[in-house]
DNA sequence: CTGATATATTCTTATACAAGACCTAAAGAA
DNA sequence: TTCTTTAGGTCTTGTATAAGAATATATCAG
C-alpha cells in the first residue's frame, strides 16, 4: 500500500514516477522481474490497465522490457546494447568496428575547473582519469581519456585492467546507468602528445570527439575525450 | 467504410497501417487535419479507443502531431524541426550555428556507380547535383554537394538560389518528407579542391559527413557531403 | 519423454467520463 | 451602434477501468 501523493498527476504517471523511483534507487535492479500488472494495480490502488498505462512509458523510455506471458523486467544494458548505442566506430562495410584494449593508465587526480563544472564536482575534487590506447588488427585507431567522479567509483584503480566496455562495469559494479551521451565532434590536428600515443606524424587529421555521458537522473557521470584516426573507419550516426 | 483485410494483425494495427497509407500517398498532406477519434472509429468499425490506439502510435513514430481539444494533425517537418534535427552544427557555447548560403551551383549530370547503387537509380541514371559554400560571418566554414534523383525533383534546377534549408523545399514543393538521416564521419585532410572553395590551406583538418537522407517509405533521396571547418564549430549529437 | 492442462503474464478491445480548445450568442459597457 | 466580456455548447483528445484473448512456462499424467 505505498502511497501515492502528489495530487495532480494523472494515477498512470504516479505510478510510472513511483516505479522508475524503485528502479534509480537501486531497489528494482537491472535484469529484476518487476510485479505484474495486476499486482502493481493492487499495490496502488489502480486498475490493470492503469498500471499498464505506466509500465508502457518505462517501455518507451527504455528501462524496462517487457514479454507478454513472462513478465516485466528491469532493462539490462547489455554488452551489446551498450556498443551498440554509444559505440558509433564502423568499418568501411558498417560493420562495427570494436578496438581492442591496448595499453591503459588509471590515475587518480584533483578535476580541473572544467572537470569540475561538467561533473557536479566541487573545485579540485578527486576524478579517476582512465586513460587507454586501442587496436584493430594491431593499429593504434583510438586514444580516449574517460574521466569520472572518484566518488562514484570507489577503488576503480584496482581493477584495472578495465573491461573494453566500461558502460556494463559501470552498471554491475556500482549501479551506473548510462542512458544519454551527448558528443562534440571537431576535426583537428593531431598534437605532439596524441601523434605520438597513436605513433602518427603531427598534424594527421584526428576526429575528436568529446562527450559527456549521462546516467538515469540526469547526472553527468563521465567527461570523455576521443581521438580516431579515421582512415579506415567512421563515425556512424542515425538522425531521425 | 473502407476495407480492413490482413486478417490476423490487431485490429488498432490495421487502423495505423490504413491511416499512415493515406499519409504516404499523400491524400493527407502535412498539416492537414486527421479525422477525429470517433470518426475514424465509425470507418472502420472499432471503438474509439482502438482509433485512439493507432493515432498514438502514429504520433510515437512522429507521423502526427497530437493537441487535446484541437485535433490530431499531419506532423510537418517546419523549418525549425528539420535544422534542429539533420543540421548538427553548433557553436561553442552548443546554440545552433546556421550557415548562410555564400554560392551556390546546380547541374544536371548521369549519377556515377556509387550514387545510383544508393539512389537506387540504374547505371548513368540523371541527378541533380547541388554544389554550396556557406559561411558564418563573412567566414567560409562548409562546403557541401547534395545528389538527388532528377525524376523525383522535376524543374529544380530553375529554382535557384535555393533556401538554406533543402528538406522544407523538398516537402513542400515535391511531397519528399525527409524523416530520417544516416551519416557518416571522418577527419581527413582538405583536398586542394576542398582548401580552395573553403580558403583555406591544402591538409587542413577537414571534417567529412557523408549523409543518406530517407523519406517515409525508406527511400534514399539524397546522398549529401558536406565538409566543415570545426575550429570555431562543431558537430553535436545525442545518443540515447 | 511426450503431450495435455493449469496458471501467470502481457496484449487487445471496448466503454464511460474528464479535460481542453474553440465557436457562438447573449449580456453588458462605452 | 460597437466593442468586450461571459456563459454555454460542442468537438476534440486524455484518463481510468473492465473483460477476454494470446502467449509463455511450469506441472503432471501417461
Amino acid at each position: 500500500m505505498s502511497s501515492l501523493s502528489e495530487q495532480a498527476l494523472p494515477l498512470y504517471q504516479r505510478v510510472h514516477d513511483a516505479v522508475m523511483a524503485r528502479i534509480v534507487s537501486g531497489d528494482l535492479t537491472p535484469g529484476a522481474m518487476l510485479p505484474s500488472e495486476f499486482d502493481l494495480a493492487a499495490q496502488y490502488s489502480v486498475s490493470q490497465g492503469t498500471a499498464r498505462k505506466a509500465l508502457n512509458k518505462l517501455e518507451q523510455s527504455g528501462l524496462v522490457e517487457r514479454h507478454q506471458g513472462k513478465g516485466t523486467f528491469v532493462a539490462t544494458t547489455t554488452p551489446e546494447t551498450s556498443l551498440f548505442h554509444f559505440f558509433r566506430l564502423r568499418h568501411q562495410d558498417e560493420s562495427q568496428a570494436i578496438p581492442q584494449p591496448f595499453s591503459e593508465t588509471i590515475r587518480r587526480r584533483a578535476a580541473n575547473a572544467k572537470e569540475a563544472q561538467v561533473l557536479g564536482l566541487e573545485a579540485r575534487g578527486a576524478v579517476f582519469e582512465i586513460a587507454r590506447v586501442r587496436c584493430i588488427k594491431k593499429t593504434k585507431v583510438c586514444y580516449e581519456t574517460s574521466v569520472l567522479n572518484a566518488d562514484l567509483f570507489p577503488g576503480l584503480k584496482e581493477r584495472s585492467p578495465l573491461p573494453n566496455a566500461l558502460y556494463p562495469l559501470y552498471q554491475r559494479s556500482y549501479g551506473v546507468t548510462i542512458v544519454r551521451a551527448d558528443e562534440q565532434l571537431r576535426a583537428i590536428e593531431a598534437t605532439s602528445s596524441i601523434a605520438n600515443m597513436l605513433a602518427v606524424s603531427e598534424a594527421t587529421p584526428v576526429l575528436e570527439v568529446e562527450r559527456r555521458a549521462f546516467d538515469i537522473v540526469g547526472r553527468v557521470v563521465e567527461l570523455r575525450f576521443s581521438f580516431y584516426l579515421t582512415s579506415q573507419l567512421h563515425y556512424s550516426v542515425s538522425l531521425r
